[in-house]
RNA sequence: GGCACGGUAGUCAAGUGGUAAGGCCGAGGUCUGCAAAACCUCUAUGCGUCGGUUCGAUUCCGACCCGUGCCUCCA
């Protein structure tokens, strides 16, 4: 069993380059702090945290960089309309990214860099490639050559149309605006002059005052923080062009060496059949959707169950959905959990030291679909499958579930949540509790006409009743909920 | 216009040259006073259309139809 990921550079299916005791090196373009991520943001982001639990079950040593781009035309903007300074506009969407990213239950990065921050080693990137010829000063500006780095367009596979497409729209039209000062008009700028419109951002340079571009920053953080050549590097489809094809014209140009072994590329998010964007005003957040009584695991798994490879139509109905199928799986830790004598503490313990896949015997299906391009849809099939063949095990036989069940949730990030707080929290009306209380009373009582009776008044105020064992629970009823909004 | 990707049951979604995993929903059942939960059973002679190759195609080839993405900031 090897893991293999498709290549969008190759466009086959290869051998992640993981051995033993070498460290892996992966880098997954970060967000652009100028609001919340949305969820389509997130897509990519649980897809590259899957990749990274996989590496962590396979023992394999890695260091995962996501960057921070916290200055571009965006950040700027806002931060002046807002009349604050770029750090502190940027600063509590950070905080809102990590709050958001945690509720996913993303894997941290083993660093965070911020575009910010690395100046200096951008900077110093921007001036090997003017000493090597690959690029050129016009008017304060930086712009790369693309005429010098004859591999342009080799990840996208845009080869020698490239100039025409870029000079040209897709309605024909050609794009000139601003393209005056550069050689030819696919080149693409590496440091910004200073204009007004900047406000008070900019850092002084060989160059004079500017900024740097979009492009140059995942370059030099790369280079910083893994070296010359990563092993994985991974981003939306849109990025694919133009800034990864950007990013491997000004690495491999400045250090000659090839930059990325292993290109992976996330497809993108409809929401109900349509494109998410900003106009259509159906950008989800992770907010939206809570408010809308539905939970970040679901999200999360809403997000993983469709092939990252394929675009993934987000409906309210796929989160019902996934709701259900994660309450089934809870439903079954649980079992195994209390017919083990294992506690919740130990089994979250127990996740982080779990079996080797290779050395599965009942979800080695699971893993095999996982390591095979991140066959995310299967590997859930083979656990519903597993459930249904292992539906009431032993003492003994639980415990021995366990370790393969606790990797296999590992893998997905499905953390284990006690059924009891699942129930939203929703304010409940006094006179409603005193129903209630009144029902509860008369069913001890064995008076279950009476019972029965306050359910019925209960019902038609909009409340169901969930007796357990020494108690009940009140709930909206459906149609009610925040959910069916 | 160029380059990609996709069209599988009510819905979402895997998959294979030899006869369709799984989830959700729905129906029936077991169990509880009722309700819920849980569990069990059932639900595509069919995989966009038409041809071709083959003993045999949903899976390979060709044509066509439909949908989507990128080519411009974008996850």
């Amino acid at each position: 069993m090897t893991f293999r990921l498709f290549n969008t550079q190759t466009r086959t299916k290869e051998a992640v380059q993981c051995e033993k005791g070498r460290t892996f090196g992966t880098y997954c373009c970060g967000p652009t702090v100028y609001g919340p991520a949305h969820i389509g943001n997130f897509r990519t982001y649980v897809v590259q945290d899957t990749v990274v639990r996989l590496l962590k079950l396979l023992q394999i040593p890695y260091r995962y960089i996501r960057n921070i781009t916290d200055v571009d035309d965006k950040t700027i903007r806002n931060s002046i309309a807002q009349r604050q300074t770029l750090s502190d506009y940027v600063e509590p969407w950070i905080e809102k990214f990590h709050n958001d990213c945690k509720r996913l239950n993303l894997l941290p990065p083993t660093q965070e860099p911020r575009a910010t921050e690395t100046i200096e080693a951008q900077q110093k990137l921007i001036q090997t490639l003017i000493d090597k010829g690959h690029a050129y000063v016009r008017d304060g500006s930086v712009y790369f050559r693309i005429a010098s780095f004859g591999n342009y367009g080799r990840l996208s596979h845009l080869d020698s149309r490239i100039l025409q497409t870029q000079a040209l729209n897709s309605a024909g039209r050609s794009n000139d605006a601003d393209e005056y000062d550069r050689e030819q008009v696919a080149d693409f700028v590496l440091w910004k002059a200073y204009k007004p419109t900047d406000g008070a951002v900019s850092w002084e340079s060989l160059w004079g005052r500017g900024r740097p571009g979009w492009h140059i920053e995942c370059s030099a953080m790369s280079h910083l923080y893994l070296g010359q050549t990563v092993d994985l590097h991974t981003g939306g489809v849109d990025l694919c062009f133009p800034h990864h094809e950007n990013e491997i014209a000004q690495s491999e140009a400045a250090y000659g060496a090839p930059f990325v072994r292993q290109w992976l590329h996330i497809a993108h998010l409809q929401v109900e059949g349509q494109k998410m964007s900003k106009s259509l005003g159906n950008l989800l957040t992770l907010d939206d959707l809570q408010a809308r009584g539905y939970r970040p695991s679901a999200v999360r798994y809403a997000l993983l169950s469709g092939h990252y490879r394929q675009t993934l139509n987000f409906t309210f109905d796929l989160m019902r959905s996934a709701q259900s199928a994660l309450r089934k799986i809870n439903a079954y830790t649980h079992a195994l959990l209390s017919q083990s004598g294992i506690n919740e503490e130990t089994f979250e313990k127990h996740t982080e030291n779990a079996v080797l896949p290779e050395k599965c015997i009942f979800l080695g299906d699971f893993f095999e679909a996982l390591q095979d391009d991140l066959n995310v849809p299967k590997a859930l099939g083979c656990l519903f499958t597993f459930m249904h063949q292992n539906p009431s095990p032993s003492k003994e036989q639980a415990k021995l579930l366990l370790d393969e069940w606790s990797a296999a949730l590992y893998a997905l990030g499905i953390q284990y949540e006690a059924s009891d707080t699942e129930l939203p929290t929703v304010e409940i009306p006094n006179n409603i509790q005193t129903l209630a209380e009144q029902r509860w009373a008369a069913k001890q009582a064995r008076q279950f006409q009476e019972a029965d009776r306050l359910r019925q008044i209960l019902g038609e105020n909009g409340w169901n009743v969930l007796d357990r064992k020494d108690d009940y629970v009140l709930e909206p009823l459906k149609g009610k909920t925040p959910a069916d909004v």
